[in-house]
DNA sequence: TCAAAAGTGTTTTTCGTACACCCATGA
DNA sequence: TCATGGGTGTACGAAAAACACTTTTGA
């Protein structure tokens, strides 16, 4: 239903790109959301179900047609609050722009990607025809959104390692045990909370608040919480190599 | 003069740029390329001059308008080819999409930067208009495109500690002290030829060819020539960090 | 034989992983 | 007091920078 509004950019564009692509030379321009979020220990992306042909049935990314006065990251918010609900995005980057004059069956249309995160736990309400979906097993998509969705988790797990975008991850405050779960879906391999827990020390990116969290029923020490120093984006190991002389 | 054509959609695109924007939603798009070359071991990139206004006397980076039915790739290197006569690019990747409502006077207009790169020792013609600047020194320059000039850099500076992308740097083959000086310039630091030669001969970046280079007058060893091993991108040094477990 | 430039051996430092061990809690 | 999970101390290895030393050439 609410995505019934991308309808008209991204599927039934037939009018609009003769226009766009007259002798004008300009083409259609949509922006287009990764957004990912940690859910049940898995990287999942936010995706809507296509009711109407082309590829009907199959999932897509949340977008749609650029405004006329507004800028790319800008569009992106405004359609991923107007049509999926989300206004939670600890972090927003652009990807990647896609231009191919075949990507789009109705069309030249130009896509510009964007990354969004949402930390874990919260639930924000998406609209009926909207789903989370592993990003490790993909249903059906369309266009050439499926490549897109692995451009962003490239980007994610490549961040991961050199900046503090785990803040983006994470919820305000968290254990370690709970964060290396999450490095653990993002990154696709195992991450031992006791070495996550000095790395991020050592680099400055997370402290811990004093408080913790009791034991559960089964016992065991109670968890020291931390939280993420800074909540924007920094680079905190600028490369291990190739770095200038004198450290 | 080969840039007069390119006056029309960077300069004077009111006509253009209200039917871009007008009630269709498309707006102009533009493709921009920072072409780096290291020259004089110093990190350069090719401008052009403009000679009407917006911008009148400033430089801006070679490129121009998206053809109706041209990947935006394609785009960059036909226009490098017809506009600058650059036609031996060793490397050519994405960079970004700027779409700020306000980034170009003349009207709405969206810009999609690549970073290419010729290797140093060539030296293309190119036309009267058009000349190679310091990358640290950079003129007056026409929009946003300082900005993307930064953007540039800083992406080559990364790829360079991670990727081979070293060999589009360079010439098909060289000296381990040339090519230090090509790093140096690229990376804005010093860079000992003998570690250097390490670190890339390990990673399996280059190899030797098995001839030398006679010593110049004044004496010294000669140095041998080396190859890289394979002219396109790698990532040869996945992340030194939060890499997986059993090493 | 001396200066200059290239190349090698070795040391030091940093950093991340692995692993053994200790700590705090609930049942 | 025992199982459980959290936290610390330490060892190990990889990788890069620093630096002393050797090699190979021209004059």
């Amino acid at each position: 239903m609410a995505q019934g509004e991308t309808e008209g950019p991204v599927g039934g564009s037939a009018v609009v790109s003769s226009a766009a692509t007259g002798k004008d030379g300009g083409a259609a321009h949509e922006v287009l959301a990764v957004v990912f979020q940690i859910r049940q220990n898995r990287l999942s992306v936010l995706l809507w179900c296509r009711a109407l042909p082309p590829f009907e049935g199959c999932w897509a990314l949340p977008g749609g047609r650029l405004g006329a006065t507004e800028g790319l990251g800008e569009s992106v918010r405004r359609q991923l609050a107007q049509k999926v609900d989300v206004r939670d995005l600890s972090h927003l980057e652009q990807l990647e722009t896609r231009g191919e004059p075949g990507r789009h069956p109705g069309g030249r249309t130009l896509a510009t990607a964007y990354l969004g995160l949402v930390p874990a736990g919260i639930d924000p309400v998406v609209p009926h025809d909207t789903a989370w979906h592993p990003a490790a097993e993909l249903p059906c998509m369309a266009f050439d959104h499926a490549a897109i969705v692995g451009s962003a988790r490239r980007r994610l797990r490549a961040k991961l390692s050199y900046t503090n975008i785990g803040f983006a991850l994470a919820p305000p405050e968290f254990t370690m045990s709970e964060l290396s779960r999450y490095y653990r879906a993002a990154l696709g391999h195992d991450v031992a909370a006791t070495n996550l827990r000095r790395v991020l020390l050592r680099r400055g990116q997370i402290e811990e608040t004093g408080r913790s969290v009791p034991s559960g029923r089964s016992g065991g020490r109670p968890a020291a919480l931390f939280r993420f120093r800074t909540r924007s984006l920094e680079i905190t190991d600028a490369f291990a190599v190739l770095r200038p002389p004198q450290g």
